[in-house]
DNA sequence: TTGAAGTTTCAAAATTTATTGAAAGTATAT
DNA sequence: ATATACTTTCAATAAATTTTGAAACTTCAA
């Protein structure tokens, strides 16, 4: 396969993977375009590259450094700014998890914990019902929690060696 | 808070959770009424208690089916169908990462496979960066599909019990 | 200063996705 | 058979999201 409609490959198929996440597909694309650059890309690179306009551009670079996904680097010479994504991949994830637990499973738990004492009979059968799943989804939730957060603080290595022997031990 | 107050709360941000998880408002809306109901509910109920259309409502309960996570229930000396969700938070979690493991990281690690290998000059940095990218992408997948793959068989005293002590410990 | 180069903003337009509701389809009891 | 109760489908519509592009803003060099 030629590198020219490889790349195009992957960057639409990281767009459409992306949108089953939540995120936007020219966000995903514009990642995926700077993980496989070599160099820093621009604006204007990223705008013709993608088909994409200026705006579109923008607000999207923004917002994968508002992930710590990307970061704009200088480029001694040149006047405009320019991106580059985070290559370690195993950084990329621990970031993508970290933020989306502060975003969403924190709120979650939040609110699981102030549902989780109604009023009430508890002899009632709907107020049983209630005050049982919310409990057992807090403390599904709780556990992933406990387990992304340390996920989120340790290195590949231990990861990948440690982790693993015991996940086939198991 | 009162039980009423409770579920609404419940079902209206269960329904914004799973709009960041790439799942349809309604359709994470009905799962959760569903989840917090002693009894199985018919289509009208769900219609009724989520102001929703029948089409919309038939749709949604056939994806959630789709999903195994809410099954048709036969009431006795009733006509309609009935619906009622896997109330196991634990096998609901399993269902899920089972489902999109199959539907998305399966599809983009055969991807991933398929780009690894690029004509061209393996000292071009383009084409090196390129490789180099993919297959970084791929040994993560590739890990994480282990990791989910021993989680989708795991029982739950399992992994709550050995793989905690063991995260904590780590 | 001024102007050239670049970046940001945001209302309007385009696109995508979700929802409706009525017609068509199915199953069941009589 | 046929009326009744219920489910499914899907074209039309509505709603939500994304994208555009031009004006406003910023920065910097001369």
């Amino acid at each position: 396969m030629k590198l020219s409609d490889a790349k195009l490959q992957f960057v639409a198929s990281w767009g459409a993977f992306g949108t089953h996440w939540g995120i936007n597909r020219t966000m995903a694309q514009i990642h995926a375009l700077l993980l496989v650059s070599p160099e820093p890309l621009c604006a204007d690179d990223i705008m013709e590259q993608l088909n994409i306009s200026r705006g579109n551009a923008n607000m999207n670079i923004r917002e994968l450094i508002d992930w710590a996904l990307v970061e704009r680097v200088i480029v001694p010479g040149e006047r405009k700014e320019f991106f580059a994504a985070e290559k370690d991949i195993w950084k990329v994830v621990r970031q993508i998890v970290k933020e989306r637990k502060k975003r969403e499973l924190d709120p979650m738990l939040k609110l699981l914990g102030q549902l989780s004492d109604v009023e009430g009979d508890r002899r009632d059968k709907e107020v049983k019902t209630f005050t049982e799943t919310i409990n057992n989804i807090k403390r599904v939730g709780e556990q992933a929690d406990k387990t992304l957060e340390t996920l989120i603080k340790a290195d590949e290595n231990w990861f990948l060696g440690s982790l693993m022997k015991i996940f086939k031990a198991g």
